[in-house]
DNA sequence: GTGGTCTAGACCACT
DNA sequence: GTGGTCTAGACCACG
């Protein structure tokens, strides 16, 4: 794993396991690795990966069972619509800075379709 | 102008005076206002305005007269590369994040198409 | 029996079988389950259970008759001061805080009339 | 400050720095001391005193000001509902937690005068 | 000088 | 072995 300069460690881990589960690499209700497991995975301090997983938790998607470990949450919904959220969010943001930009909407769909057209992305 | 507190305010700035150029508030060749003049409307220190400006310079956007001023960059060809190459890495960088998310294309497209309806952006 | 995180699982299952115990759910010098099925009903481990009725029987709620069980105190007094005494404490340490707090003790008093008479608590 | 040993020392932080700003002690949009300040005071480490203030942060008490300080909310409503809420949820903890041990609202109401009258409390 | 982040490492209670 | 907390100390960007 490469870590920007520019972003908290803990924020891009986060992101990633984030990834992990709306994408359903790590299922509904299963058990995640341990704290230090995952501080050895990503080569950072535990303190670091409790954080990111503090933010996790913070967000609903996982949950502590003490002495015991961290599961993915068990309601399916919450990772739903988690990921619909953010998807919603980057568009948004996506459609107002071109907005900002000037570009007229026709032209950004124009974008768009060719960008996603040319690569494979 | 409210800054977020997850960036430097000095790179906020920056995306903003650079709005005004590429959306021709700041026409081509214009001076701009001092940085004296833009500290006090952005409600920051010199230095932080200063720092701002050194970027757009950096960026070729404007240009300093030494005891005169600085200046929106002449060459109409320059802003609009840059705007164009704005464009790119946003699109670029949103698409790529949608993907990640396993959004497959269509269905971004179909975002992007019911967002820019729906609202007026 | 739902858990929370933030105490130790053998100190909420003390508390409970006080309730029971306060509350004559467990009369005086009856024979309670035994660890094994207690652990099984809470779905916890003995060890737990175990430290649970150990911190009952320190304070005198339950005895152990060797190879027998483990029974309710006979001694009507010590349930009904125990009571008493948690009684006590809690509304102490309430007050305390409501004072800290600000409230006059006017403003208190009125505070749990009205949460008394509006719900059943 | 003495802290106990049951609870997190960032916790028992937080609960004071709250107390000291639903009393007015730190009023509204007032600087607060920086965080090695307070570390310095309740003789914590840094890090310490920078959970506590992010948990006033995440209640809305508090914001930042980037390389600034610190700062009591400007919204005086935040900070009285808030006040208000810790009651609530106090006076409802204590009389759901009396009913349990079995004791008939009037009995809790009388238990409440008694003590507010016998001490200051 | 300000807050934010990170590391290294330790200790603790609980199961 | 699990997560949680805490310390000591460092470095960084920002203003």
């Amino acid at each position: 794993m490469n870590f920007q300069n520019d972003r908290p460690i803990y924020l891009q881990i986060f992101d990633y396991l984030v990834l992990l589960i709306v994408t359903d690499k790590y299922k509904v209700g299963e058990k995640i690795p341990s704290v230090r497991e995952l501080a050895t995975f990503f080569k950072v301090n535990p303190n670091t990966m409790q954080k990111a997983l503090s933010e996790l938790e913070e967000e609903g998607l996982i949950y502590t069972e003490r002495t015991n470990g961290k599961f993915v949450t068990n309601d399916g919904n919450i990772i739903k619509n988690y990921k619909e959220k953010i998807a919603l969010d980057k568009t948004l943001e996506y459609l107002k800075s071109m907005k900002e930009l000037g570009f007229p909407f026709e032209e950004v769909l124009e974008k768009v379709k060719n960008m996603g057209k040319d690569a494979k992305i």
